[in-house]
This record gives structure tokens, sequence and C-alpha cells, in this order.
DNA sequence: GCCAACGTTGGC
DNA sequence: GCCAACGTTGGC
């Protein structure tokens, strides 16, 4: 069992927005860093935990929780000509992008990145490390204790 | 809006 | 394969 941080901008797709998903499950499509793929693609299984966090808006902070609730499989935005994640070097035959579904588990009350940086358990996570910009990262499961009391 | 940090691109 | 230039991310 794995955790990681998957982030997203709450403009784009937020927590409330998963909380209304048909089957509170979203297809983590638009990932188009190798590395981040690669989490997906070769890492995550079933029923990982997973935080999401929001990124780039007033409030940046874990948001909810949620689980890895489906085998990687090619994000089919790659294909879209007219989308903003096309990939013209993407084909069926070879896709480039993976992705995973993920399925709320639960929203939780925001919990602000300032009140991260002030926890030292936490303080060797990856989101947290100066510079980061990876959309994946994974997450320890001390952290990921850590961070489920701050919850309650 | 600013800017540091990082990833990608493309000329050589 | 190197590396400068450029684009993007994301907190502040």
């Amino acid at each position: 069992m794995a955790y990681w941080l998957m982030k997203s901008e709450p403009s784009e797709f937020s927590i409330d927005d998963l909380v209304k998903a048909k089957n509170q499950t979203v297809p983590w499509f638009g990932v188009r860093n190798y590395l981040a793929r690669n989490f997906m693609r070769d890492q995550m299984k079933l029923g990982d935990d997973v935080l999401f966090y929001h990124s780039s808006c007033p409030e940046p902070g874990i948001a909810g929780l949620a689980k890895v609730s489906s085998q990687a499989y090619p994000d089919p935005t790659q294909f879209d000509k007219k989308g903003k994640y096309f990939d013209p070097k993407a084909t069926p035959e070879t896709p480039r992008w993976m992705l995973v579904d993920v399925k709320l588990a639960k929203k939780t009350r925001l919990l602000p990145l300032a009140e991260l940086r002030n926890i030292p358990a936490l303080e060797e996570m990856v989101i947290l490390q100066r510079g980061n910009r990876l959309s994946i990262t994974p997450i320890s499961s001390a952290e990921w204790k850590t961070i489920l009391k701050l919850f309650g």
C-alpha cells in the first residue's frame, strides 16, 4: 500500500467537483510530466491512498482524501485534437500519457500549506521542498499518519 | 504581477 | 550530448 499527493487546480477541478462527480470518481487527465506519469503507470495500485491537494489558488492545501480506483490506462485527452491536452505525437497504438481513476474517500477541512510547513514531522514532504513543482508525489506512511491525525 | 525553480526544446 | 533559451508552475 502506497500513499500519494495529487495536485489539482480548484478552478479546473476541485474537491467539490469530485464530491459531485459520477461515482465520486475522476480520471486524472492532463498530466504531461513524465515522472508524474510514471508514478501513475508503474507504481500506483488499486486502493492506494491519495491526498487531494488544491494548488495555484488563494488557499493552497490538502482538501480531501481519495483512493486510486483503477489500473493505469491511456489518457483520452491526448487524442483530442481540439483539447488543450492534445499531443500530436501520441497515437492510440502508442499512447504517451497514462492515468488512473481517483475516487473520493472523504472531503476534509482545508489543511493549508502554511500549516503543513509548521509541522516538524512533515518537513521532508516533497511538496514542501524548495522549487518542487511535481504534480504527483509519494507520501511516506509516517507522513500519512501525521496528516490523518491533523484531521482528527 | 513577480520571480525562483524546473522541464523541455532545438541548434550545434 | 551539451547547453542556452524559452515556457510553465505555483507560492507569495
